[in-house]
DNA sequence: GTCTATAGCGGGATAGAC
DNA sequence: GTCTATCCCGCTATAGAC
């Protein structure tokens, strides 16, 4: 392949980025439906018609972002089961990932996106699929074995661990949507959270 | 004033009931731009010519689902400040009525909708402002003097009191959410979410 | 009061100039 | 590759029949 259509292809790409990027931007304040292309061409700094140059649809662009942010957290919990330690010890480091990704706002636009997905009946059924395709994927069946590990280990709480599952992703996407309200807003300790599942009389260090 | 006006006025006013129910219903699925004002006459099950016989816009319906669903947020909290028994108490009566007001749909769709406000620039300034109209009168506002007074008896851990209201409300917010992403997931109880306020002895949770 | 028909406009998508 | 002009559909809101 000769060089120069190596390097276009590459302008090309970083293009596709930018408008990625800003579609990213007004998608999670607007929603998709109230989105207009001309408010993503706006954002990007370029005509409506150059966008239609780069993708085909308003619907392939939010497409695209939904798998991005549906890769990225699927991957926070896999890198969570790899590392080594208790159950509890890979809980509390992906709640750090998670609520530090939040002081970035590409990572929290990115959760709202999926949020939007999933909530709104306004999103074709191809883009739901994203999310629901394979139920063995979603955030919360990727959880519940490191809880029931850690019920196990008398680390965490018995309550049923599919409510706890629930109940730790509530509010993990509670707290992106209060970003988007209030971009100051105080972000808490991963600790703060992690007392939902802590078991504090059976101290998990002498139960074995 | 006459009997016979008295009466259409009743029914005059059943009617805008009828409209407005099912106004909720499509708002909190579809989104307020993403929403037809003959989805709005289909799921009421009459023409679209007559919403607008009872309503001047869409964006009055909207607007009034807004106003309701910010009346009933507050008065659950002035309620759980005029109930006796400690701070503590108070916090669990509001979560118990919260979290059993989820298990009946009307009440969540208007969480909904009142996410849906705060959090869309699609939404227009006018109904946004009915949420942050008075800023002394937002959930986390009100809470915190409850909390406050926890924390001065010990029965709440001395975390930043603005930090565990944005937490607990990032819960409520996200339980709503999920309840529409799937409609029978478990509904945790009050006690699990009230664990990261309460001050357990040989808690070790310390901020600021 | 309730319906159907339609005016009017805004926005997605395309054509074609440069 | 980038822009402007425009087609065309669909939706809000209104008019007017019954």
């Amino acid at each position: 392949m000769p060089r120069k259509s190596e390097l276009n292809q590459e302008l090309r790409d970083a293009r596709k980025e930018q408008i990625l990027k800003a579609a990213l931007i007004v998608f999670a304040r607007r929603g998709m439906v109230a989105t207009k292309i001309s408010d993503i061409a706006k954002e990007a700094g370029l005509s409506h018609g150059l966008v239609y140059h780069y993708f085909n649809s308003k619907e392939e662009i939010f497409s695209l972002l939904v798998k991005k942010a549906a890769n990225s957290s699927i991957e926070i919990i896999q890198q969570a089961n790899e590392i080594k330690g208790t159950p509890l010890e890979k809980l509390r480091w992906m709640t750090e990932q998670i609520l530090n990704s939040f002081v970035d706002s590409e990572h929290t636009l990115l959760f709202l996106i999926m949020i939007q997905a999933s909530t709104s009946d306004a999103i074709p059924a191809e883009v739901k699929e994203l999310l629901t395709g394979d139920q063995s994927l979603s955030p919360v069946m990727c959880t519940l074995p490191i809880i029931a590990a850690g019920q196990e280990k008398g680390e965490i709480i018995s309550a049923n661990p599919v409510t706890l599952a629930v109940t730790y992703y509530a509010f993990i996407q509670g707290l992106a949507i209060n970003k988007i309200q209030w971009p100051e807003c105080p972000i808490p300790d991963a600790n703060l959270l992690l007392r939902i599942f802590i078991n504090e009389k059976g101290s998990s260090y002498h139960n074995e």
